[in-house]
DNA sequence: GCACTCCTGACCAAGAAGGTCAGGAAAGTC
DNA sequence: GACTTTCCTGACCTTCTTGGTCAGGAGTGC
């Protein structure tokens, strides 16, 4: 139940570029990772991904760079954590939906679709547009307003 | 973003000890493995684990084994999985109310809080009581009851 | 004393996490 | 065509985690 370091990367990355989309020129790897201080080969290696991922293309050369593949409000942050990181919410590596509980587990199967669920209600409403702007979907709004959201347990 | 296979062990065998809770008597890790598939050396790890953090008690010897520490409809499944895979939704293993994000990744933040808040909703609502009766929390009903909520992305 | 059951630490193999390194392959520039 | 720039790719590396197993010790009850 952990967010990897190359998720946080791979959306901090993807929001430089959705902030540059308006420049309507590609953005250097090594300026993302001076703007957002991450390893420059490692996060190569992470664009890479998106990039098999369709979510942002790339050209070599003098002029080269990344950049979107699409519009920053039609990217989500579910799609980019997918793409790094792989299915949400899997237990033991399969699906919530495809294990069977015994005796008194049995209802557990729910409680777990319901963790992804709740996870894609956040990360399926967040575009990068969003991210950049700051303007939030209303649910991270409802989500983050108590105080007791910002204090660990 | 996924559950580990000792998370999953933790409840179910949690789940079984809820139920077991009327006889009054304490159970054996051996028929909690039975009982749960899982396999008895591994389990009594857990269980272990879980008597640290004051989730179970135990007992030694003929007529020993395992019990809960409190009444089934005071133990939630995020203590548990606290208990054994640590805090929920840490970002790079620290908490995301510690973390600070710059440039046009700021506002990443308040969406990692949301996700562990999310979270929270689900985990810190569902008792083992609610798991083995199969009364989940209506927050659970709402987030399982569109078709959606059940197929793979 | 003996059987039973939990308790504990050591160990282990495989994989993931979080990178680094070296070179190749396009793209643009002179 | 040569050269520079930048992405592309695979190999490699170290450390930690995952998902266990094994062997023995220590209480508990009869």
């Amino acid at each position: 139940m952990r967010v990897s370091a190359k998720a946080d990367y791979a959306v901090r990355a993807a929001a430089e570029l959705a902030a540059a989309q308006a420049e309507e020129a590609p953005v250097k790897g090594e300026r993302l990772a001076e703007a957002q201080d991450i390893p420059l080969q490692f996060l190569e290696h992470i664009l890479l991904e998106l990039k098999h991922h369709g979510i942002v293309r790339a050209r070599r050369g003098a002029k080269g760079g990344y950049w979107l593949a699409r519009p920053a409000d039609e990217v989500t942050v579910a799609e980019i954590v997918r793409a790094v990181e792989g299915p949400i919410a899997h237990v033991q590596s399969t699906p919530p939906e495809d294990i069977e509980y015994r005796g008194n587990a049995e209802h557990l199967q729910a409680v777990w679709i319901a963790v992804r669920a709740s996870l894609r209600t956040v990360l399926e409403e967040v575009t990068l547009a969003d991210l950049v702007s700051g303007e939030l979907p209303s649910v991270v709004g409802e989500l983050t307003s108590t105080k007791d959201a910002w204090v660990a347990r």
